[in-house]
DNA sequence: TAGATTGTTAATCGATTAACAATC
DNA sequence: TAGATTGTTAATCGATTAACAATC
């Protein structure tokens, strides 16, 4: 069973339709127009049919696109079908906020286990999850680990990757603020904070600059 | 004083560039090679001379680039020559990690208020900060807000974008699951947890199947 | 001068968009 | 049949990359 490969940039948008169609089906509706789903997923229609027909065909020409026939076929295509267990590894004030995002859970990402090195947080419980050593991490009673989230301090990243590669894991999201080098076979995300605050102030700055008059809007 | 545009792919690359030249000046580097950059930031060294570009030619043929003198150009072209208030709006779980989050204040990017709706927290402290009520948001005794974080649940996440902007804030951080809608003048990055953690589903389901043989390495 | 490395060019690649024939 | 909307094509745009002349 061959399933054809989806470009980058419509896979990031998938998790979005999918959002959009739950919400979509918890009010009742069973079709969407491209039109409709591009508004509310803020892009535009013509990406929308673009993305979806990556697909395949799943739309009806003058009708739609059936909202439950979608968002299953989305689950299916992102491997949501099935829960993925997710470690979160190094428990400060980021780790902790992330063991008690109920979001995780509830989109089929549950929290399985927490790690840390500080002996006064070992043996400690958050929401009700106890934190282990980071020694124990390839310990098999604590079930796979399908995604390992990183919330070390960048200094210790990397080797804290490294292990969680030794122990099988093959997806990481890192939020510690430094390039980490893994396997082909593993991929990684990173969600950058501070990199997010100092983008948003580059585009502050440039529109402060054109409204100064550095690109005159209508004036002549 | 007109400077040229800057690529969004570039932009959102400078603060990685940026961060490593921290680094190197930390530990008494004074050049570096676009080579060197490349290799600490994950990237090729074509991209990071393309990208550097952008800015003017600060390097030197046969020899790299000044750490300090790049350093300096970037700060200035990002807009962080300057310190920008942050305000947090929505102080659960994450609200108060982020309040929490040191790395903040030391980028240049201060938390001076935080923010919620609900009178239980209203008055209480985080991290030193008094958790005001919303509707205080435009009170000039705060001091200006340069950019606004919204942790918020996803209900509430468009109406508290459209107070912000009309309390004059111009840039938004934005951890709620939806899209909002905000006027030109005003810029919108987000960060969306569950949206990474499914396109790491996604691809950790990829490299499952090509490893299962659906697309064989070498094997003939 | 010889070696190293930038800055720029040009080719390539992938993403976006508009337009419209296909078709419900 | 008439109206609506998809799926696909083709044009355009922006990003990436390799290559190399310029030059320190």
């Amino acid at each position: 069973m061959t399933t054809r490969r989806i470009p980058d940039a419509t896979v990031d948008r998938l998790p979005v339709y999918l959002r959009v169609l739950l919400d979509l089906a918890a009010g009742g509706q069973t079709t969407v127009s491209s039109e409709q789903l591009a508004e509310l997923a803020g892009v535009n229609a013509a990406k929308v049919r673009k993305d979806l027909s990556h697909l395949g065909s799943y739309g009806t020409r003058g009708v739609g696109y059936e909202v439950d026939y979608l968002r299953f076929e989305i689950t299916s295509r992102l491997g949501l079908s099935h829960e993925s267990a997710v470690a979160i590894v190094g428990i400060g004030n980021l780790g902790r906020a992330l063991a008690n995002h109920a979001g995780f859970r509830d989109r089929g990402f549950p929290v399985t286990a927490l790690f840390d090195v500080d002996d006064a947080k070992v043996g400690t419980e958050v929401d009700g999850h106890v934190i282990r050593h980071l020694d124990t991490v390839g310990d098999p009673e604590l079930g796979p680990i399908s995604i390992g989230v990183l919330t070390t301090p960048p200094a210790v990243a990397q080797e804290v990757a490294n292990r969680l590669v030794a122990a099988g894991v093959t997806a990481i999201l890192n939020f510690a603020p430094i390039v980490i080098a893994v396997p082909d076979h593993v991929t990684v995300r990173k969600v950058d904070l501070t990199l997010e605050l100092q983008v948003l102030s580059y585009h502050q700055q440039r529109n402060e600059a054109d409204a100064a008059g550095d690109t005159p809007p209508m004036a002549g």
